[in-house]
Parts: C-alpha cells; structure tokens; sequence
RNA sequence: GGGCGGGUAGCUCAGCUGGUAGAGCGCUGGCUUUACACGCCGGACGUCGCAGGUUCAAGUCCUGUCCCGCCCA
C-alpha cells in the first residue's frame, strides 16, 4: 500500500529540505516590536574564511543547531547569529602561497594590491564552509551573516579600540614579546604552544678577568639550551648562597667573541643553585626570566636577532647566519678555544608558533598591549556571581585561573590583513594620536603634516571578543541589539576558553555593562578511535561531508594526507580507525540525520570525542527504523483525529505508550536545556526503538488485525499522535527525516507549514500513568519469560505453543484476561492463554516459569527433552539464588535494619519476596521437567 | 613544578545529591513472524585502576597510591 520504498535512502531526502526552509524564511529572527516571542540568542562561534568544514563544525553545528530548534519549536525568536572569522595570519599565508606559485611576494604587489588580492580570494572561495553547513541543517540566521572586516565591525573594532586606549586600557609599550620569525609578527601568550623535545644542556665556560692566584677560579662554567644566545649575554649570574661562588662575587667575565665584558651577578630568583652549574648566563633581549633579571639589575639588553630570524650586526663574526647555523658554529668557536665544557641530553620546553610552526623567539619589541587585569577582574565577578553559568562546571576553576594570573595582551600584528591600528605617527614631533577618523593630514599636537598610520594590524581575537555584540550593530543603539543582547547561551570547544570566551566576557562586560552570555556550554575535541588529536600529519582527519554523503576510501585519504602516497595514507587512516579497517571501500551516504545524532551521543564532559563511523551506522539504521516505523504506520492511520492532546484511551497499550512517551519527551527536554544532549537523544532512541517500536507497534496489530471498530479507532489515533508527536521530540536532533516524515502523517488540524515551527511536546503531549506502566511492566514480563522458555528450548519460531498464566492475585488474573490477545500475538500461542489461580492441575509435558509473581506454563511436550528443561531449570535456580543471597544477608543485618530508610528496606524485602517465589516456582518445574521424558 | 580531567563488559562510553551496575557496537543461539536482515526473538560478559577509611550500605564521599590525557609555568 505505501509507495515508499523499503529503506531509508537519506540522499533521497535530505538535499531539498534546507531550500524549503530558507525559502520560507523559518530561520530568521525577528527584530519586530510587536513580536512578544521570548528571544534566544546564540552567537555561533565563526568559523575561519580559509576554512573547510571539519568535524569541530560539525559537532557544533548540530549541537548548537539542536538547541536553537528545540526553542524554536517551544515558540521562542530565536536568533542563531552566523558569520566568519578573518583569521589574520592564516588568510594572509593562503594567498601568499598563492603569489608565491606566481613568483611573487606581498612585497612584490605593495600592501594596498595585496590586501585587495585578499579580498578578491575571499569573494571566490573565503566561506565555503558556510554552504558545508547548510549541509548539516544549521538553521542559524543566514540573511544576518556576518563577517569581521565588514564595515560595521570594522567600525566597532575602531571603535572598541579608541574607547580602550582614552580610558588607558590600550598602551603602547617596548618590551621582550613572542616573534614569529616566519609569519614576521608578534604573537600572543596565548598563540604560543610549548612541545617537549630532547635536546641537550651545553656547557662552556667564560674566562675570568684578573681571577688572582687562584688557578681553578679562573673560569665559570654556565650551562644553556641555547648555546647561540651567548651572543646577547649581558651577565652571568650566581647564587648568593652559593659557596662555589663567592670568590667571584664583583668580578667580570671576558666574553670569547666580543668585546665585552660580562659581569657576574648574584640573583636568588634566577639561580638554581641545584640545577646545572649554578651559573646562570643571563640574556635579558631574548628570554623571559633574563629579561625580568636585566631589569632588576639595570642589565644591557643587545638584541641579536633580526626579523627574519637570522642574526643581526650584534652577533658580530655570526651575523647573517639563522639561529640553527649560528647554534653550530657558536659551539664549533666554544670548542676551537678550548672552552667546551660537555654536553647531556636534556628534556625542553621548546615555544612553537602555533600558527606557522617555527621555534618562537623572544625579542625586545614596540607593540600595542590591552592591560588586562582591571578587565578581567569583572569577567572573574560575573562567573563568581552566577550571572554567567559555565557547564561542564569544572572549567570553572581553570576560567578563574587564567583570569585570576591574567598577562597583558599584546594585540598588535605586523600583518597587512586585518583591522589597521587607529593610531598616526606625527614625523616630526612623534606624537601619537588614535582617533576615529580614517586618514589623519595633521598632526593635532604640533601641526606637521608628515602623519602616516600605524602600519600594524590587531590581533583576529580582538574582533572576535567583541562579536555579541559588533554583530548587532554595536556602537550604534540598533533594535537588534537592544533585543539580542545579551546571548543566552554561548556553546563552543573547550580549548578556546581563555582565546574567545574569556575576552568576550571581558569586553562584554566592559562595553555593554552586562555579560555577553547567560551559559557558556563547552564540549570536548573529536579525537580519533585512538584518542589522538585530528591533524593532517598524523593523516586522520575525516571530512564530515563524506560522511554525509558517502565517499571511497581512496577520496577520504586523499583529503586527509594531501600529496601522499593512498596505500600509506590508508594505512595510516585505518590505524586511527580500527572500527572503519572492515568497512570495504568507503564510507557509504550515511546522512547529515546519523552524523548528527552520532554527535548528539557524547557527553559533554568528555574531553575527548572518539568519533567512531560505526556509531554513526548505528544511528543510520535508527533512522531507517524510524522510516519503516512510519512506513507501517502509514497503512493504518487514515482517518485518524489529530489534537495537541493525547486522546481518550481505555486500551492498556495506548495508555501505556503515552506515559512512556511523556517520559521521553520530558527527558528530552531536559537533556537539551541542561547541555546533556546525549541524554536527550538517548531517551528518545530508547523510546523509539525499545518501546514503540518492539512493543507498541507490535501491540497494534492484533488489534487492526481482529480489535473491534472501537479498538481500531482508540488505537488508530493514538498511533497517529504517538507517531506524530514523536517526529516532534525527535527534530531538533535529526531535522531531515523528521520533516520528510512528518509531512506525511496526519497532523494536527492548525500545523505549521514545516515541523521546525511545530511545538515541541511536552508532558502533557503524553498521559503519565502510573498503573499502567505497572499493569504493562507485569504483561511484559509474562510475554518475555515465555518467550525465553521458547528461545531456550529452541522451538522454532513459528510454532503454536498452549500457554497457562496462573496468579493468586484477582486483579492480576484480570489483566491478564484482558491482555490475553496481545498476549497471545507475541508469544505465539495456540489459541488464548489460559488464565488461572495457582496451584492448579500439574501438567505433565509443562515448563514453569516466573515473571512478577506470575506463573507462566508452556506446554512443551513434543517440543523439548526433559534433560534439557532440568538443565535450565538449574541454571535459573542457580541465577536466582545469586541474586537472593546477598538480599538475605543484607535483610539479616541488625543494624540496617535499624538505620536505613523504611523505603528502602521494604523495597529489598519485596525483591527477596520475588526471588524466593520465583525460586519455588522453578523447583516446581523440575518436577514438570522429569514427565517431559528424555 | 602547579592545576584539571580520566582509569566501569572485548571496544567506545553513561551512571545526578551514597541504596548494591547500564547503553551502543562487538560476540553468540534461533528466525525470510506481510514496517524494517539498516531487521526480529533470545543469550553470555564487569570483585567499577590499587590500598585504606567513613557508613547499615561506596563506581558514587574521604585519604593515600599507580597509570593515562590535557592545560598552565
């Protein structure tokens, strides 16, 4: 009867429905007055202009897009902001790499062609990632899209920064910062990565001026990880303490290659006296801890790098050489004058560029830094306070931390594409002046005219802090922002904690007066099957839209080692995915649908997300469940009445199915509004699958089958909303299937145009009921021991059994009676059970079993030898009574008996009740079991 | 060195304010039962890292300890 084909085909589905709802506009929020809808607000975190979709945007993606469509259809204006992050070095390095291809640097073009060049790049292939979302379903505000170098949030950068700078939170300063030598810019604390690497700790000594008598005092051995840095040595430094020492205190060292003379210091801040020497050579240019002793001590600061990374005219006979050169030939000219003091391996901390990759070197430099501490300290307040919620609340503390030792931000970026610093150098007089105004011809101190501006750029991150609000028209008052701001909810991965969300809060806070955010929802890294971090090196990336769609294994590799050779990719790709070493020849179109329900099923604390396509399977024949549920509904639900409540019932399987469903809607709900999706999705999977579809649908077929009018009727609109509403709860989770869905069932009379702005059910969508959860739990639990004596007995699935049902219990005796039908369908009885007291007849050729109290008699003769049944019944009696004991131990305490609560002991005193009964039950039947004969 | 998180069934994980362990996948027996083999009906599998302690009762709280990961110095 249905034309709907055997399984679902997502590819056959999903593609048209994203254009149904951006054609109907059902994403947009509204900026309206009169609209009294309760706004939700979501910034979405914007993704790089360079980039490509990667399981990060997947998995936030659909989390995000859960949350903001379970609101949606809870009737909120939701506002789901999209847009896109410049990403600074990372654009200017692709297009580089572009000239670079013709032959050509940015230099080559001047910074005005390059920046255009930039531009025009952005326009053909910057935001495809956008499209890629569509995809998944993201049903943010699409129209609202925005990007950080649009003229609006270049105004509020400008705007941000002026404001900053008058109120003295924005300085310019000289000091030692963090240079990337192959990006040529200064990077931020946070930009650094440390890596642990083997290298060794060199040791060579300095010679004493006028040393004395004294023959062995007349060196001082330093030890160093970076033997090249001696070239900036301005001291070296000793433990006051140090007894090994004292004799030099005062004293100067003859540095080998310059001329100069390094005198010896004492410093009980610096020096380990354990570590090493206890001599510390101190080079204040070009390492932190130096540069924190020079100013102690009024130390030379020599800069010995140029920008480029190679030595500058300090290093004298090393000039020109990089540093790796220069670390070798410093020590071939330590050892040529005999003051090679040895080497050991040793373990370092090596600073790593985390945009380029290249070893960061410390230099002194002028930057632009925010001063941070009087901004975080309200950020700190607000989280304190309760006025901003971070769940998973454990990264609470490690907020507080970072906010609570918070450095100064250098924000300054020798770069050509991002937001120029609002700042005029004057030529003649050097005043600086930051102001609004976009070109500046006179100086406003002295009136020269040679006035050129800052040629610096800001660091990404300082737009991005501002994006609650900037996307909202920020400075301007907008209606927008009056209405949008603050965002409810901000959900992003944990590792751009203190990058993002810590500066949004702080400048939040600052520029509006109130948080950004109400929630901070933080998930975990998708990792692969082995744990390990996603990365082209390790070749183990998997692009989400080849889940989606499908893609061979030859397609997959390519993309996640570009350039290498498949085989070893392959390799490579199937060690990071064991699971996916079985699957053949690729990844067949498992749909946006399976992938994002797959996300949906991991904890959000978890730190990391093993992605594993076999869970995305698992939810693809979900979903394919879900579509032949529908698929037999379909057959049966014409001419059922729809309402948003649940209708009259009287049969015990509707009444049953509507409280479970209200249970799982309830649970759904909870999960999505508590960040605890994979509870959510859980719940619902489990009523799905366990509950409609292994038991109620199976229940509804006698009845459509041989139920009277009546029957039919009752159960006929209690599938229909059950179905229904069940697509409902199911849609912000998987929106595809569920539209496809729902737009062929019956619907309530006043439905939307589309499920994404159908209501969402809630408790009252169901019936809680109490009883009929217990009388179902005790039918269920006949059925199902019966149909394990059957399975046991390995009686063939087909064939007709007599079953008895005996209870003591009336009422017991009743619903059985009256389930007999449903009964009988699912354990496949010869005409209806019989229902009967206990301590009947003994039935020769019977097998006796136990559910609930519930005598359950399968007449076997025939069917089964009795050696078999008596070995059963041992291994239930056997399994009952390791159950029993440890009930009867605990019932036997004295002291629990006294102190735990009366509810507790009453419910373990009925669980030992069961068992003793089930246990007599079975001996019973070892009875029965020796007149089945061999 | 400091901080955080984790060690639960073969694998990946869930388990809230303590009441005596769950899911998916995998494994396994039987099935073309007219929605679904992307399926149905059954089954097996854990001394919850280790050692103490608190408690009538401890994956769950406390202390110590060993491993693993991440972040910050």
């Amino acid at each position: 009867m249905s034309e709907l084909p055997k399984a679902y085909d997502p590819k056959q589905v999903e593609p048209h429905w994203f254009e149904f709802w951006m054609k109907n506009g059902i994403f947009e929020a509204s900026a309206d007055p009169d609209d009294s809808r309760p706004p939700y607000v979501v910034s979405m975190p914007p993704p790089n202009v360079t980039g490509s979709l990667h399981m990060g945007h997947a998995l936030f993606g659909t989390i995000q897009d859960a949350m903001c469509r379970h609101k949606r259809m809870q009737g909120h204006n939701v506002l789901w902001q999209p847009g896109m992050d410049h990403a600074g070095i990372a654009t200017q390095t692709v297009v580089e790499r572009q000239l670079k291809r013709e032959n050509l640097t940015r230099h080559d073009l001047g910074r005005e062609k390059f920046v255009e060049r930039i531009w025009e790049w952005k326009k053909q292939s910057g935001g495809r990632i956008v499209e890629q979302m569509h995809v998944l379903g993201c049903s943010a505000a699409w129209q609202r899209l925005k990007f950080t170098m649009d003229p609006d949030l270049s105004e509020s950068v400008t705007e941000a920064f002026v404001r900053l700078f008058e109120e003295g939170l924005i300085y310019r300063d000289t000091r030692l910062i963090n240079w990337d030598s192959e990006s040529q810019t200064a990077l931020s604390d946070l930009e650094v990565e440390s890596e642990e690497v083997n290298a060794e700790l060199y040791e060579f000594a300095y010679t004493v001026n006028d040393p004395g008598g004294d023959s062995a005092a007349a060196e001082l051995v330093v030890a160093t990880t970076r033997p090249e840095t001696m070239l900036g040595d301005t001291a070296v430094a000793v433990h006051p303490d140090d007894e090994r020492y004292q004799h030099l205190h005062g004293k100067t060292l003859v540095h080998p290659f310059l001329d100069r003379e390094v005198p010896v210091i004492t410093d009980d801040i610096l020096v380990d006296m354990s570590f090493g020497t206890g001599a510390v050579k101190v080079t204040p240019a070009h390492d932190f801890n130096d540069f924190a002793t020079g100013k102690r001590h009024q130390l030379e600061e020599i800069n010995i790098l140029n920008l480029d990374g190679t030595l500058n005219e300090n290093a004298g006979e090393f000039a020109g050489q990089t540093v790796k050169e220069a670390r070798k030939s410093v020590k071939r000219a330590l050892k040529g004058k005999g003051l090679e003091r040895g080497s050991k391996p040793h373990v370092i901390q090596r600073p790593k560029s985390q945009r380029s990759g290249v070893v960061v070197e410390p230099i002194i430099s002028t930057q632009w830094f925010v001063k941070a501490k009087p901004l975080a300290e309200p950020a700190l307040q607000a989280v304190r306070d309760g006025r901003t919620e971070i769940l998973p609340a454990e990264w609470v503390k490690t907020y507080e931390h970072w906010l609570t030792n918070i450095q100064d931000w250098c924000i300054s970026r020798q770069l050509w594409w991002g937001h120029r610093i609002p700042a005029f150098h004057c030529g003649d007089c050097e005043h600086i002046s930051v102001t609004r105004e976009r070109s500046v011809r006179k100086c406003e101190k002295c009136g020269g005219g040679a006035v050129t501006q800052d040629p610096d750029v800001l660091d990404t991150w300082f737009s991005s802090a501002l994006w609650p609000f900037s996307t909202l028209g920020w400075p301007k008052e907008t209606v927008e922002l009056k209405r949008f701001y603050p965002s409810d909810d901000m959900e992003t991965g944990y590792d751009i904690l203190f990058f993002w969300v810590a500066r949004m809060m702080m400048m939040g806070l600052h520029f509006m007066g109130e948080v950004p955010f109400k929630r901070v929802l933080l998930h975990g890294l998708i990792v692969d099957e082995n744990g390990d971090k996603m990365s082209k090196v390790k070749g183990n990336t998997i692009d989400p839209l080849d889940l989606v769609s499908g893609a061979d294994f030859d397609t997959v590799v390519s993309k996640a080692i570009p350039g290498a050779p498949l085989a070893e990719s392959l390799k490579k790709f199937k060690g990071a995915y064991p699971s996916v070493a079985k699957m053949g020849e690729g990844f067949p179109a498992y749909g946006a649908d399976s992938m994002r329900y797959a996300l949906c099923s991991y904890s959000p604390q978890a730190k990391r997300i093993a992605l594993s396509p076999k869970r995305i399977e698992g939810y693809r024949h979900f979903c394919n469940k879900i579509y032949n549920a529908v698929r037999y509904s379909l057959e049966y639900l014409e001419g059922a009445e729809l309402s948003a409540e649940p209708p009259t019932t009287k049969m015990l399987a509707n009444q049953w199915i509507l409280s479970r469903f209200s249970s799982a809607v309830i649970a759904s709900s909870r999960g999505i509004e508590e960040f605890r999706l994979d509870d959510g999705s859980r719940a619902l999977y489990h009523f799905f699958w366990d509950e409609l579809c292994d038991w109620f649908l199976e229940l509804t077929k006698p009845v459509f089958q041989n139920g009277t009018d009546e029957e039919k009727a009752e159960t006929r609109n209690v599938l229909a909303h059950v179905i229904e509403g069940a697509l409902r709860a199911l849609h912000p989770y998987i929106p595809f299937i569920t539209e496809e869905l729902w737009q062929r069932v019956p619907r309530p009379k006043d439905s939307p145009i589309t499920i994404a702005l159908a209501p969402y059910p809630t408790a009252a969508s169901g019936q809680p009921d109490e009883s009929a959860e217990h009388d179902m739990g005790l039918v269920m639990g006949a059925i199902t021991a019966a149909r394990t004596v059957r399975a046991e007995h390995q009686v063939h699935p087909g064939a007709k059994l007599q079953v008895r049902l005996r209870s003591n219990d009336s009422k017991i005796r009743e619903l059985l009676t009256q389930e007999a039908s449903s009964i009988s369908r699912l354990v496949k009885t010869e005409g209806p059970p019989l229902i009967e007291e206990s301590g009947g007849e003994r039935l020769p050729g019977a097998v006796l079993s136990s559910a609930g109290g519930i005598e359950i008699l399968v007449m076997l003769k025939g069917h089964v030898e009795g050696h078999k049944e008596a070995e059963r019944i041992e291994r239930a009696i056997k399994k009952a009574q390791k159950e029993l004991d440890p009930l009867n131990k605990r019932l036997g305490n004295k002291k629990y008996l006294e102190r735990a609560p009366a509810e507790v002991i009453a419910e373990a005193t009925g669980q030992r009740d069961a068992f003793v009964k089930k246990i007599e039950h079975l001996q019973e039947g070892r009875k029965l079991a020796a007149e089945l004969g061999d």
